[in-house]
DNA sequence: CCGCTATCGCAACTGGGAGTTGCAATGCCT
DNA sequence: AGGCATTGCAACTCCCAGTTGCGATAGCGG
């Protein structure tokens, strides 16, 4: 067994938390059970983060998407259809599925996570309003239809089954999330 | 300091650990706090209490609401109005938002509490169930419009703002995740 | 009013995880 | 091969979970 070191072992102590926030959660965490699964001492993990909250919250924002293409299918209902997607995919890989779990939950308290949190949210609302602007200029929606009012309508439902109900996510809620912020913005309503 | 026995003091304690929770969230939360929080000492509380989860659980559940009435104002829309602003005023109160947030995030691992949230759910989809069923009698909608569905439209953006935001949460929300789906039920498409 | 008993306070204990320290071992770069 | 940074390891303190035995007390019936 060779000692690994360096930024390999950095990356592997990173996934190993992510890996052991999924299976245990945020109160269950050890310092000692993710070292144990990185295959590294405890110390050497002490020794790059300086306690429980900072290495889960470096895991933490080494995981969360960034930036990703605007989507720009020609469509106002296309856009929505490939932002609702990719969402979609987000939370339900292993990945994605953890981050969010973990982040809005216990450790959103954490200041760390909670900056990130924050830029995550401006980058999604700004991408909404692209998103919406050009609908307005090709003429599809009213000027008056607010892009942050139409964004969480889309999102709502996908965290409401993650969070609250533990409903599954596929396809299907992808289409009706559209379907009803598509009516909405045709109604006046958002 | 008179001491306090019996069934006030197990009040005591349920209360001081929600508000325990609700400071220090499910993570940092200890069986000392709670007991130096109601003014009993660490032993009388296992005496009641098997341990930290069972506690919590108990605590959780004592504070829940029970059957409130299903709202009957005549007209679908004053009765998802009288929904939603039920739901709201729950979540906002102090109680309530600290029972939730802690059911919702890591106590929702906790079987006993996994129950209780079940048994919620099914309250809440039955309600919905009647007020859409008098909805169709009167003519008000389709017969095809899917109760859940309604429901879920209904109350996402609550829980959106609520866990995944956290911005505020008041009438104005109530009124705009009406219209969405008084818009959407009108169109078809719930 | 007094004693009985269930209940509570208290101190002391084990066990485990957080976080720290000093030292020996090892990998890597020159 | 030598030098240096990094890691492994053992030993420590501290805090909280959970347990035990005993002394104190409240509220009960007589």
């Amino acid at each position: 067994m060779p000692q690994v070191r360096g930024a390999r072992l950095e990356a592997a102590v990173l996934s190993a938390t992510l890996a052991e926030l999924a299976d245990t959660g945020y109160a269950a965490f050890t310092m000692e059970g993710a070292a144990r699964r990185a295959g590294v001492h405890k110390t050497t993990v002490y020794r790059r983060w300086a306690d429980r909250e900072t290495l889960i919250s470096a895991a933490l924002v080494a995981n969360v998407a960034v930036s990703v293409p605007t989507p720009d299918t020609g469509s106002f209902e296309g856009d929505l259809r490939a932002l609702a997607s990719d969402l979609v995919a987000w939370l339900t890989s292993p990945v994605g599925g953890a981050v969010v779990r973990v982040m809005l939950t216990e450790a959103g308290r954490l200041p760390g996570v909670a900056a990130v949190k924050h830029a995550l949210y401006e980058d999604r609302f700004a991408r909404a309003g692209v998103v919406v602007g050009r609908a307005v200029e090709r003429g599809e929606v009213g000027s008056s239809v607010s892009a942050p009012a139409v964004l969480r309508a889309l999102v709502a439902p996908f965290y409401l089954r993650m969070l609250v109900t533990g409903e599954p996510l596929d396809e299907g809620v992808v289409e009706a999330a559209v379907a009803v912020v598509v009516c909405a913005v045709r109604a006046g309503v958002l």
